[in-house]
DNA sequence: GATTCGTGGTA
DNA sequence: TTACCAAGAAT
């Protein structure tokens, strides 16, 4: 059950503060990962870094930094790139919000700051999807400024160190207080890359390496032997499940139909087989048949089932039960997306999609194009 | 201040 | 299979 506290919940002392620093940094020159964008001193590349890295663990993020830098080597490169040619990098990574703020970030680098790299606090976090946390990261690893952090790791380490009374959502400003306190004056580009280190590689959700932790004579968790009850976890929200009806359309010259979404919300501005959700009383090729009526204006048969996808969302769940269609009747509008095109199974590549969709994809080059009756 | 944003790994 | 969670930000 719940160890409570047996004190309120105050910042360590100053001296204890300084004896963890000290700790840290030496724990850090003996054990710190050694990642790519450590050893750039160019802004942008940190930048781009710490925008990957946002709920995105360091492992997946290598192999699509080193693509993007091959791409846009340059802010400016960024800045002039076609917003198509960024998502298609930025594919299979999500949180696509990221790449298209990326993108208008440049834009606005570009044109107000001469497509220099701002180096004040303020400039910085007026750049879209930077935030106090990869504002922190970023300057503090570009120039060495002692501005704080408080990312997961982060959360998770002060929540263990000072046995957190509550989960973290409802501490910010305790954990900001005790970032602020904690950073490193004379070094927080290293203080601040060490404490993530820390939570990456010691301090992780589950087993955490205690025995290894250099701040394990002043945690907490550890004296009392409850690690991994900190964090406190907040009640998680009930994820609804969504059953949707998919179509690929198939005209008479052999080409499919997608649409690409909006550029807010979900999976903002990626390509996608049009379709929508199953309502209550109606077949999967009603569904398929209404929604394609609906959003794109068209008269399209139902044929045979294709594949069946199930994917989890952050908040909800979706079953995609999708149908090879033939193309009947009328002109596609774009009603519900913001454009609409005839492709190529060959081209389809050279459009960024969904990872669900993905799939679709994958099931079409295995089965190939098929014999739609009528 | 609570929701809305993807995907992959792990137990 | 399900649940949790990872270098969070925007609305």
């Amino acid at each position: 059950m719940s160890p409570s506290p047996q004190t309120p919940w105050t910042l360590p002392e100053p001296a204890v503060l300084e004896s963890l620093r000290a700790a840290l940094l030496h724990w850090y020159d003996d054990a710190g990962r050694v990642l790519p964008w450590r050893k750039e001193q160019d802004p942008y590349r940190i930048w781009i870094s710490e925008i990957m890295l946002q709920q995105t663990q360091v492992k997946t993020v290598l192999s699509y930094y080193d693509r993007w830098l091959q791409a846009f080597p340059t802010l400016e490169t960024l800045a002039q790139a076609d917003l198509q040619q960024v998502l298609k990098l930025w594919e299979g990574l999500g949180y696509y919000s990221r790449a298209r703020n990326l993108h208008r970030a440049a834009q606005q680098v570009m044109a107000e700051h001469q497509g220099i790299f701002p180096q004040q606090l303020e400039q910085v976090l007026s750049l879209p999807g930077i935030g106090r946390t990869t504002a922190g990261g970023i300057l503090s690893a570009a120039f060495n400024q002692p501005i704080s952090i408080l990312d997961g790791n982060v959360k998770r380490i002060f929540a263990r160190l000072t046995t957190l009374p509550k989960p973290p959502g409802k501490a910010q400003k305790q954990l900001w207080q005790l970032s602020d306190a904690m950073v490193d004056r004379e070094n927080p580009r290293d203080f601040n890359q060490a404490l993530m280190d820390l939570g990456a590689t010691i301090c992780t959700p589950r087993a955490p390496k205690c025995d290894r932790c250099p701040w394990m004579s002043h945690c907490l968790a550890y004296q009392t032997r409850t690690p991994t009850y900190w964090p406190m976890r907040e009640t998680p929200p009930v994820r609804p499940h969504k059953t949707i009806g998919v179509a690929v359309i198939w005209n008479h010259q052999g080409q499919l139909l997608i649409d690409r979404r909006l550029d807010k919300g979900l999976l903002g501005g990626l390509w996608e087989f049009p379709g929508g959700k199953l309502e209550p009383g109606e077949t999967l090729p009603e569904c398929i048949k209404r929604e394609i009526q609906e959003e794109l204006a068209i008269d399209i048969e139902v044929g045979d089932h294709l594949i069946t996808i199930d994917h989890a969302y952050t908040h909800f769940r979706v079953t995609l039960n999708v149908y090879n269609c033939r193309y009947c009747s009328g002109t596609p509008q774009a009603i519900e997306c913001q454009e609409i095109r005839w492709v190529t199974l060959e081209e389809l590549d050279q459009f960024p999609f969904p990872k669900a969709n993905l799939k679709i994809i994958q099931a079409l080059r295995d089965r190939g194009v098929p014999q739609l009756g009528g």
